[in-house]
DNA sequence: AATATTGACTAACAAATGTGAAAGCCGAGC
DNA sequence: GCTCGGCTTTCACATTTGTTAGTCAATATT
């Protein structure tokens, strides 16, 4: 639950009243094995799951078995609020690692963001925080080369890693394999592999399928093109500790 | 007005009086001539846009000028409901042919969407479409072919068309570029017109930059492995009137 | 200890896609 | 009817990426 708090901060302040509120969501955390499904498409699930702990990813498959990596989710991040409207799940969802997620029911969100519009404010902020970021990974697959996507990607990991505090040192854990970057870059295992070689010859990162090291940071930014806005990290909060009027930003 | 009311009833049916409040909703329809923007990144814009006809686009670029277009409006679509909490757009938004928008202006949104909850819920539907098209896109990137993905980009836009009335014997007026279907595919021109040539050959479409035809609607989609599930139509309503019990639907 | 299994990495070749430039087409305006 | 400019189409070639198949090291299984 911790994690959640320490995203939805980067968006605004809560009170301990809210904090608490946030803390007394859901129930026990229950673990997922790698590589299993958490909601497949179709499904018509009736709560939220918080990711405690660990990746799981957002997925979608051609029925010819070509798989599509969608999104990841990190400690923090919720699925799904979006299932209230819709019936039908469109996608699955699967953890990647070993996963601990809390089952939030519907109810219980209701109550608590009818209670505490804050808390129901930040909740939308970060869906829209993951739509655009689906957007952004559809502006990489489109535009990037290979490597630039790569690259990318693993900037994005690593700031979302950090808003966790998931990051020490440069180092995430991301304990993946090949075939699930290749599922998620939309390029082959080999050419997955060909990239990484790519990127480590050029001094930007270290990876071993455990831990993702970046050698430099913005060295990695510049070659991936990265502008970590698509994030809407601490925006609203710069907004409101700004002291300039509004005028100030016309342009 | 027409046209948003036509396609939010492929989710739910309004009221006469619910129908009179969207017919409401805005003033006049301002004029917009192709490839202007109609939101920048960067902008914070204070209401929302329905198009009422011609095609805009959602588009984002890297800072090197490559540029993606991530989705298309049609009459009746309405750009981003989510402006309410992210404070900067992330993307951009143009029209690609003459377009006429009308401007929503937050409060009248609010005004009607407290009122009618019935709208609320059907506006955030079509949100909630709209991103499930754009997972549907990255799919499309990632694992179709070229020609796999401007079959299944037509069969899209077709499909759209006809839920608002667009389409006549199996022809939409699509007065489009290749160089859109480049940016849309995140494909050279010439790879365009190559893959268009191999949709001709097969049989599938016919398309002069004005108007798209599809020769073989089922052919088509079968080729591009095209699901309309993902469009979520007449999903809720398929609820309501089923005459089976929950229990019917399992397994 | 012997034997699978899994995942990373290589290699050689094939297919898909991009590039730059030229040629053709066609409607708008003269 | 001519001309210009914007698109489309073609061409020849370069580059990127995929495929198939193998090796190797580490790890799990028997």
């Amino acid at each position: 639950m911790d994690a959640l708090i320490r995203k939805l901060e980067h968006f605004t302040q809560f009170t301990d009243e809210e904090r608490k509120a946030l803390a007394s969501l859901s129930d026990l955390p229950v673990m997922v094995s790698p590589r299993q499904d958490i909601i497949r498409e179709g499904d018509n699930p009736t709560g939220v799951n918080l990711i405690v702990e660990g990746y799981a990813i957002r997925y979608k498959a051609l029925s010819d078995g070509r798989r599509q990596i969608l999104g990841y989710f990190l400690a923090g991040d919720i699925c799904d609020l979006r299932v209230f409207v819709l019936k039908r799940m469109d996608h699955s969802i699967a953890a990647l690692t070993p996963v601990a997620v809390r089952v939030i029911s519907e109810s219980r969100i209701m109550a608590i963001t009818d209670r505490y519009p804050r808390i129901m404010r930040a909740l939308w902020w970060a869906t829209l925080v993951e739509e655009s970021i689906s957007r952004e990974w559809l502006l990489s697959m489109g535009q990037r080369t290979a490597a630039e996507r790569m690259a990318h990607l693993f900037c994005e990991i690593y700031h979302r890693a950090r808003f966790v505090d998931l990051v020490e040192g440069h180092k995430v854990a991301l304990p993946l394999r090949q075939t699930d970057l290749a599922e998620t870059t939309g390029l082959s295992v080999v050419h997955v592999n060909r990239v990484l070689q790519d990127l480590r010859k050029r001094g930007l990162i270290a990876f071993d399928g455990q831990v993702l090291t970046l050698l430099d940071p913005d060295g990695l930014e510049e070659f991936a093109l990265f502008d970590p806005l698509y994030l809407h990290m601490d925006e609203d909060k710069a907004m409101i500790t700004t002291t300039q009027p509004i005028t100030a930003r016309a342009g």
